[in-house]
Parts: C-alpha cells; sequence; structure tokens
DNA sequence: GTCTATAAACAGATAGAC
DNA sequence: GTCTATCTGTTTATAGAC
C-alpha cells in the first residue's frame, strides 16, 4: 500500500531471495543488505519476516493485476473469431511477461512455491487475488471461443493445461535452455516459445468442441 | 547404490523434506527424525547434508529410469499411427505417475526445485541421467509421429509443453483442486487430467507437420 | 553403525540510542 | 525511521563412547 521506498525495496528483494531458495532459506539479512538497509526494517514495516511475505504476494498479485488490466470485461461474450484472438494476444503477453520482462523469473518462482505449498500462509490470498480471477476470464474466453461450457472441468483443465506450459518455461528455464542450446532467454527465444505456444493453443482450440 | 536399510530410509524422508520446503528449509534433524535414525547418520552416510542431496537426485532418477524402463529404442523408428500410440501411452503412464502415485508429489517437487536453481550442485547430474535421455526419447517419437526432425527446435518445444502440463498439475496441485472442486487426488481426478492432456496431445500432434 | 555431547555459526526478534 | 547491540533458539558438523 504505502510507497515507502525502504519498503519497496525490502519487497522487490524479498521476492528475489524468496524465488531463488524459496522462503525459509532467505535469510532476513541477506534481504536486508540487498535492499540496502537494516535487518530490523522488516521488523518496522512488515512486523517480522512472515509480514513481508504476505506483503511480497499482495506485490506480486498487484503487478500481474496491472499487466492483465485491459482484460475484455467477462460479461461482454466475444464471438467464438474474437475470443480467439484474444486468447492468442494474451498467450503472447504472458510468454512476453514470463520470459522477457526482468525480475519475472524470481516473481514466479515465489508464487509457484507458495501455491506447491499445501499450508502455505500467502495461498488463500494469491488464490483469491491472482489464481482464481484470471483463471475464470480465461475460462470464460476459451468459452466464447469454443462454445464449450466456461466452467466446464474440461475447459478448466484445458486453462490450466495453457497456463502450466508458460509456468514451466519459465520456472524449468535452466534445463530447457541447456536441451534447446539457449544461452539465455532474450528476444529470439521468447519468439520461438510464444510460436509454439500459439500453435498449441489453435489445435487445442481447434475447431469447436475443446 | 547401497541397499542399507538406514540409508533407504534417510533418502526417502530427505526427498519428502526437499520436496516440502525446499532443500535448506530441511533440517537434519527433522529428516533423521522423521527415518526413525540418528543425525549423525547422515554425516557417517553422506558425508553431510549435500551428500544426501546428491544421493536423492540419484534415488529419483534411478526410480523413474525403471519406471520408464520400456521406453520403446531409439534405434527402431515406428510408424506415424504406432508412434502416436506409444506416445499416449507415455502420457497415460506420466500422469498416473505423478498424480496417483504415492511420494510422486515430493519427487516431482523436489527435481523441479533443482531444475529451477541455476547453479543447483544436482542440475547437471539430473539433467543428465533424468531430463536428456527422456526428452531424447520423447522428441524421437514425436518425430515418428509428425514427421518433423526429432531434433527440429518446434518439436524440442513441444515435449517441453507435454510435460510441463503434467509438471504443473502435480505442483500446483493445491490451487488446481481448489479451482475444480477436488478434495484430493484420486482415480477419477486422474482420469479427468488424463483425458485432457491426451486431447490436448492428439490435436498438438494433428495430422502431421506439428 | 549408531548413539550422546558439544562446538561454532547462524537464524529472527527486540530493546533502546539517535 | 534507521541504526547497533544483544538475546534466544536452531542450524550443521564433529569428536568420541559404545
Amino acid at each position: 500500500m504505502d510507497a515507502h521506498p525502504t519498503r519497496i525495496s525490502l519487497i522487490q528483494a524479498a521476492i528475489r531471495q524468496f524465488g531463488r531458495g524459496g522462503f525459509e532459506a532467505a535469510s532476513t539479512r541477506t534481504i536486508a543488505a540487498q535492499a540496502g538497509t537494516n535487518i530490523s526494517s522488516i521488523a518496522y514495516h512488515f512486523g517480522g519476516k512472515d509480514g513481508l511475505r504476505i506483503a511480497c504476494a499482495d506485490a506480486v498479485a498487484e503487478r500481474v493485476a496491472q499487466v492483465a488490466r485491459p482484460l475484455p470485461g467477462l460479461q461482454d461474450r466475444p464471438d467464438p473469431r474474437h475470443a480467439r484472438l484474444l486468447l492468442r494476444r494474451l498467450v503472447r503477453r504472458i510468454v512476453t511477461f514470463m520470459i522477457v520482462s526482468p525480475g519475472a523469473s524470481d516473481a514466479v518462482a515465489f508464487v509457484l512455491r507458495e501455491l506447491a505449498e499445501p499450508d502455505s500462509p500467502v495461498l488463500d490470498r494469491l488464490y483469491a487475488t491472482l489464481i482464481e480471477p484470471r483463471h475464470r476470464a480465461l475460462c470464460a474466453l476459451w468459452s466464447a471461443a469454443t462454445g464449450a461450457p466456461a466452467e466446464a472441468e474440461e475447459v478448466k483443465l484445458a486453462v490450466f493445461s495453457l497456463v502450466g506450459q508458460a509456468v514451466y518455461f519459465r520456472v524449468a528455464a535452466p534445463i530447457v535452455q541447456r536441451r534447446m542450446g539457449w544461452r539465455h532467454y532474450g528476444r529470439a527465444e521468447a519468439r520461438a516459445i510464444t510460436r509454439r505456444m500459439l500453435a498449441n493453443l489453435d489445435r487445442m482450440i481447434g475447431d469447436g468442441d475443446g
């Protein structure tokens, strides 16, 4: 909420550290040092390490919400061709965000770690603010593109399949890059991944019933 | 290598703990207690916590190698229809292994954590023994099914897309289950995921050039 | 091989100066 | 708000009894 510079630096450093080795592996000392401030600032601004964790979850959720802001409203139901176009645009945006934007690696790793932990203290928060609304929106678009009901099991699983691919390309980057012979994720690599994911999307949507 | 019972118990407990909160979050005390032995056993059998980490990586790689043993040899090149059949069978097997087999959750989480860490001490090992050979085999099958060259960029990315979906369904299980309204991953849930992934596979392979 | 006891380094939290 | 200093508990590693 607050735009205090120390607060922001701490959150940024914490997402990085939490994303790399996990919450418990990151030490408040390292985070504070990387943020260019003192350890006690964490207690002052967030009440402790756990408070910092929550603040990180909120920060990521808010950042993603801003990137995904111009999503078409759920109320207007586009025709199949338009829905497919919007889905393609979203896939492009997701891949671009995840692959090329700096810092996305740590943010995605942080979120996935929290999502994987069954009793993470921020799981409810992330699900309600980040996962659920966006997954629901994608299901609605998928439904408009294919004609299947938006809340059908098949549709929900299809959307998970799609985002799962993107998440994997980001999180498993070290081995993907090694297998592909890539030195890093740059524009060319992002383009190749985008091409593949768009092809997957088109085929999964098919000509109707998927 | 050794079949010493304490060794095995320790590895099993360690994979579980490493998979849940990450390597650094797991304490040797907890691991030893869960294995029903003393902390010092870790130093004795593995030289220390790092040695245990390596032993875990080898254990998972070996276990997967056993499950994936009856893979068709790379030298014989099946015709497209047969290749598609084999791919479908492999998808079934992968989902079954990941979703329903007990303990797979922790093993997958452990491996993914190591793969995500760019300078994990066991990344090279896991890549060489677990990732590369299996990815290569899948690419060969994909090639046989579609006609595309096995080492083409598109093919390698397609295979990553496919396994990425399965990994995501496993690792992000808490939110998948919440969104799907599932209480856990059982036979019915595994069947639904398998159905979706087989549909994805069929469409991605298409009628040829994918 | 498995245990107890302990060492040395590290963690997060906090009291209080400024 | 930010710092230093310190408290308390926990970490891994290890020495040595059995």
